[in-house]
DNA sequence: GGTAGAATACCTACTGGACGGTATGCGGCC
DNA sequence: GGCCGCATACCGTCCAGTAGGTATTCTACC
């Protein structure tokens, strides 16, 4: 077990390495050698964990899939999930170079076609199961298409997150992500729902 | 004359050329033997009309400002022509090859950072210029931050661009852009300038 | 209106370097 | 002593960019 450890602690240092070089660089200007720098490890212990870089950066892919499995609905109204849910990527953006990386090959397609679907559709699904929940308790306008405004926020969290990133670092993604809430919301839950939700990220005490 | 007419054409089937090669691999993988076989066109043909791979991609990422700059607002209502200045893009991106490279790199950030900024607020400025003739018409909720819309919109439409690419190569764009507009309108304009919208695309007769 | 010569526009062949990937060797824990 | 986990050295390929020559077209003068 103990050789073990070793073996994931540099596996771990490389997918690490990798996720921060991807998301700085974007998979094909991205090169073997500084993440083996970044990572402090030499070629052939990385090529034995990985076997190609494409391998490499499937697996950075799915560290996105592992915090969307870790994450924990916050037991409110659905709407109100889904917009805790949205700050709460926003700050794993801003911070967990894993998610970083990983967004950033998903949203750069090209190599690799399968995976980015395959998120997208993620993320719309659960998008998609909260304002079901959200309609059966009469939430939400009556003649609102489900899946249409699924794939609208999927979307429009995507481009949201991607100008700011352009344009501030990500620095004022919150403060974006509020904006759009405050625009949507209004068209997609009813008023009487609208004054039970909080716009602006709750912060936990 | 004509000899600058020689010149323009390989000129322009370069730039077309490029704008095709990185719209489909990014700017990192694209390689400029790709696009000299794709223009059919010599390397010292293009290295005489542009210096470098990144003064190319520069070009290329001009195209968008020469689109907007082209473009004709449809003299309705402001938020009409919102509307309809989405629809026209949506269309361009799905056509022009020029556009959609354009678009690749602008999203691609990293090697060149200054143009994807002004792109972004070109964007962003346009969209903002709008909502200030729509507010003064008094077609928009009183409380609406003009700047925070405008930059909501800006980013949603990107987002939708890209996920309509990779999920459907942007065959759904169209309805996906409908679909935006019917999410959004409510929380923007007062409903009687609702009602004089028209949010599904006016196709000119 | 024909021609010299000067730009302009383009072609071919090449280079140096970096990149992803591999072959092979070796130390240390079981 | 065997195999897991890694280290080192190396390889073939490909890429952006360049050097230097050649064709084409414009200008100017007769």
């Amino acid at each position: 077990m103990a050789r073990q450890a070793r073996a994931l602690a540099t596996r771990q240092a490389v997918l690490l390495a990798a996720a921060e070089v991807f998301d700085e660089r974007g998979y094909a200007a991205a090169t073997m050698s500084e993440i083996l720098d970044r990572a402090g490890v030499t070629k052939g212990a990385l090529y034995f964990h990985f076997r190609s870089k494409e391998e490499l950066a499937l697996a950075v892919i799915e560290g996105q899939g592992a915090w969307l499995a870790t994450w924990q609905p916050s037991s409110d109204s659905p709407v109100q999930t889904l917009i805790d849910l949205g700050y709460a990527f926003a700050h794993a953006l801003q911070d967990d170079p894993l998610v970083r990386g990983s967004i950033r090959l998903t949203i750069e397609h090209g190599s690799f076609t399968q995976p980015q679907i395959a998120a997208y559709q993620g993320w719309s699904d659960v998008a998609r199961g909260l304002l079901e929940r959200a309609r059966d308790a009469g939430d939400l306008h009556p003649g609102v298409d489900l899946a249409a405004a699924a794939g609208v926020i999927t979307g429009a969290v995507t481009g949201i997150q991607l100008s700011s990133q352009v344009l501030t670092d990500r620095r004022d993604l919150i403060q974006r992500m509020a904006d759009l809430w405050t625009l949507v919301l209004p068209g997609l839950v009813q008023p009487h729902a609208l004054a039970r939700l909080s716009v602006a990220e709750r912060v936990p005490s």
